[in-house]
DNA sequence: CAAGTATACATTGGATTACGATGCATGTCA
DNA sequence: TGACATGCATCGTAATCCAATGTATACTTG
């Protein structure tokens, strides 16, 4: 019952795409800017991060280029698609209606609620 | 890449939860209710609930009692209990800044963003 | 200059979760 | 009588996140 780290599922994809909708990153930069922008609410561990970048490319979302940096360092450039585009817009609007729903549920009833089997079922069990 | 279903995870028990707290309610009849109330945007399978419900009771978040119906059918009637309630709390809240940090990463780069990296590797990649 | 920290890539195994499939029993309605 | 909805439940599969671990380089601090 630690449904924290389970609240993430099904949003990586999106949150890489939207990183990189802005321009191109390298992985670990990606990560860096989730944290960011999130104001550290959301961290990026390395074994989410990289089968999610190679997902993405397998699938033809980005595109990831090797850059021999002047310091030493290979790094792995990323870019995003117009696939990738496109998908993080469904993405988007996806979560959208979600947290729509979400809400609406964890709101409560709403006034069009038949009542009737719930205050009978709360009076029984007065 | 179909992250709509994953969406949902770690959020079963808060929306169980959610329901039970306006009364107490049969484990067919909550399903229904979150149907409903997200205007059957979220649908709640058997092998989703009935397992998260035990999970619930287990955790003494909720209590079950079995009832004989008029009619024959055996229903088993869930009442939420303090700690279900105040856990409730706690998962709405965290719910509401996990949405908040999401929004602001797939909104985009803010104006805090320090752009001297990303503009150096968009003008390579051009 | 040695040691620690940050950068940057990557893999593996475990744990959790949602869901489709399936089963059983009863009540209702045509 | 047969189809359908209600209502409980379990099992196996697939997907996902993450901690742990590994490699290697650069920078910083005592």
């Amino acid at each position: 019952m630690e449904p924290d780290r389970e609240l993430l599922k099904g949003n990586t994809p999106t949150l890489v795409l939207a990183v990189l909708r802005d321009g191109p990153m390298h992985g670990y930069g990606i990560a860096r800017e989730i944290e960011r922008r999130s104001n550290n609410a959301l961290k990026f561990k390395e074994g989410t991060l990289y089968p999610a970048l190679h997902a993405l490319e397998r699938d033809g979302m980005i595109s990831g280029v090797w850059r021999k940096e002047p310091g030493g360092r290979d790094r792995k450039i990323y870019n995003i698609s117009d696939a990738g585009r496109s998908f993080l817009v469904e993405r988007t609007s996806a979560w959208q209606s979600f947290t729509t729903a979400i809400t609406s549920v964890i709101g409560g009833q709403d006034e069009s609620t038949s009542s009737t089997v719930r205050e009978r079922l709360a009076r029984e069990f007065k």
